[in-house]
DNA sequence: AGGCGGTACTG
DNA sequence: CAGTACC
DNA sequence: GCCT
């Protein structure tokens, strides 16, 4: 039987990835935010799909699919059997795919990225390091010493962590960790549900950082618990309802 | 046709 | 305060 | 863009 298992057979984490593509070039390109924001939230679904998309689109059923509309259900028809979009193509004639990368810096959005690379031309890692270092992002207005030092800082974390992302099978556990020691920490009544979030939720074979959400009647108090954990090193970031810290060997936790 | 979240940091 | 970035 |  030669049933078509065709030579390009793409996953659904490849399909997410191509709209994940679409959907910052849009950004980028500065179209509004519900455009882009469409085919990033069709690429979440995509990505936690139980059954293969492969499937579906055979169907013709993709427009079931939540947050997948017609032009979502084309592009991703058009991916599998060629893996590559008509959309992506024109996207890519009008905006340097190396901006994505530029996006990946924590602190740069869109927003920045497009006008760093409109007013001073920059379009690599490499470039924008260069840049940061000769003080001329300080020039551009809305720009200032702090955002190049943390352009610097976010660059240098890149390069590191580009080859330095945690296992699943490291990261888990940690994470566990922190919610059965927050619940500890704190009355039973204080956490309503509590549970990993992010990458780490979506089963990444690697995850960048931890992410962990929590329900809660009184987050000033879950928030101040989670900071003084044994496992915390450094507080980056404490908000009333949002905290981000470095966990002891580096990895970060919001 | 109309809606499409909320917070924290920077300048 | 406005603009931006992130969860 | 997608959903209601």
């Amino acid at each position: 039987m030669m049933n078509a298992k065709p030579t390009h057979t793409f996953t659904n984490h490849d399909v997410a990835e191509h709209l994940r593509l679409i959907a910052t070039l849009k950004e980028i390109k500065g179209e509004g935010r519900f455009h882009w924001l469409a085919f990033r939230n069709a690429a979440d679904v995509i990505d936690n799909l139980p059954e293969d998309v492969n499937d579906i689109a055979a169907a013709g059923t993709l427009t079931d699919l939540p947050g997948v509309g017609k032009g979502v259900a084309e592009v991703i028809e058009q991916f599998l059997a060629t893996g590559d979009s008509e959309l992506a193509g024109k996207l890519r004639s009008q905006v340097p795919v190396t901006l994505v990368e530029l996006t990946e810096v924590p602190g740069l959005g869109a927003k920045k990225v497009a006008r760093l690379w409109r007013e001073l031309g920059i379009t690599t890692l490499a470039e924008l390091k260069a840049a940061a270092e000769a003080h001329r992002i300080r020039e551009l207005k809305g720009f200032g010493a702090k955002t190049e030092e943390n352009i610097l800082k976010g660059v240098a974390l890149l390069e590191q962590r580009r080859h330095a992302r945690t296992p699943l099978g490291v990261a888990r556990p940690q994470a566990l960790g922190l919610i059965q020691a927050l619940r500890e920490a704190l009355p039973a009544d204080a956490i309503t549900a509590i549970e990993p979030a992010g990458s780490l939720r979506r089963w990444k074979e690697t995850v960048g950082d931890l992410d962990i959400l929590a329900i809660t009647p009184d987050p000033a108090q879950v928030m101040a618990a989670f900071q003084q954990l044994p496992q915390v090193e450094e507080v980056l970031l404490g908000g009333e309802t949002k905290t981000r810290v470095r966990l002891h060997g580096g990895l970060e936790c919001d």
